[in-house]
DNA sequence: TTCGGTGCAAAAGTTTTGCACTAGC
DNA sequence: GCTAGTGCAAAACTTTTGCACCGAA
């Protein structure tokens, strides 16, 4: 099971902050909506959310959703998640994104989480040759799992 | 400029044979369709398809294309591209998914592309750690380009 | 007190469906 | 000739917008 290596609550202050440095407000509405963005595993969209707050007697409409993802996704927290060929947005919070790769079976549709060393190195090595400072990334390799091969 | 490795009528056959095995039909849609896509440089979305065939005399439907574009997703020669927070679903053909990596500039948008050799062995290297056999892939590095840094 | 933010209702888009007709096999 | 596939029109959904009211700063 992955656990965020960052506590949820310290991402919402670093929410906050961003707002602030934005002169944005800090509503109830955007708070309840990160925090729900954060706890969320896996790829969600936005009704989901709408479902979930409602769930805690929390009242978000769904325009409010849509202004306030963006706001999301620019703060780094949150990012729209493809994997398959959906015709809808799924979007997926950025709490795993260090040191999570995924291998995706496109028979089975299994997603194998994994890290490697030297995957770390030759990264680092391909940022210093192009003066690139990487801040996040995705790397999914499709093909067939142990199971399927 | 990137060049395919493979050429697209060879692409075209592997998705007739492709219908074949399905057991489904090879209509003049579905190869003015797959033949269009694999044309196609960069992200695009379903209307942009017909707007292409209605400028070469070809008129295909909106339907038929929404119908055929899982068709072509699931034949392994599409996938759904979605470098930026779009609301909409746009697609990219994988004629170059193979040894192309992207750099992504979250400030600029600028997108660099770069192939690394021991990028190549961590990730063959990972595959047989896992029994997993890779057949395309997708490797994205967000962060500050070298003018932006 | 002042604007930016929210909710509602309606609009705008895109994607899907039902059905009669067409064309691949 | 049989069916799967296509196009049209309409429906279904998701996402956006206009506007009056509310609440954070």
């Amino acid at each position: 099971m992955r656990e965020p290596t960052v506590s949820i609550e310290s991402q919402v202050e670093q929410f906050i902050g961003w707002l602030r440095t934005k002169k944005l407000k800090v509503t109830q509405e955007r708070l309840a909506l990160v925090r729900e963005v954060l706890a969320s595993k896996g790829h969600f969209e936005a009704e989901d959310l709408q479902i979930r707050l409602r769930a805690q007697g929390r009242r978000v409409s769904k325009p409010t959703i849509y202004r306030t993802l963006p706001l999301l996704i620019e703060s780094g927290l949150l990012r729209p998640s493809f994997l398959t060929g959906e015709r809808q947005t799924y979007y997926e919070n950025t709490l795993g994104d260090d040191k999570h790769e995924h291998l995706i079976c496109v028979a089975c549709g299994r997603i194998i989480e994994f890290t490697s060393e030297r995957l770390e190195e030759a990264l680092v090595e391909v940022g210093r040759k192009h003066g690139f400072i990487a801040q996040k990334r995705r790397i999914e390799l499709f093909g067939l799992c142990e199971y399927c091969g």
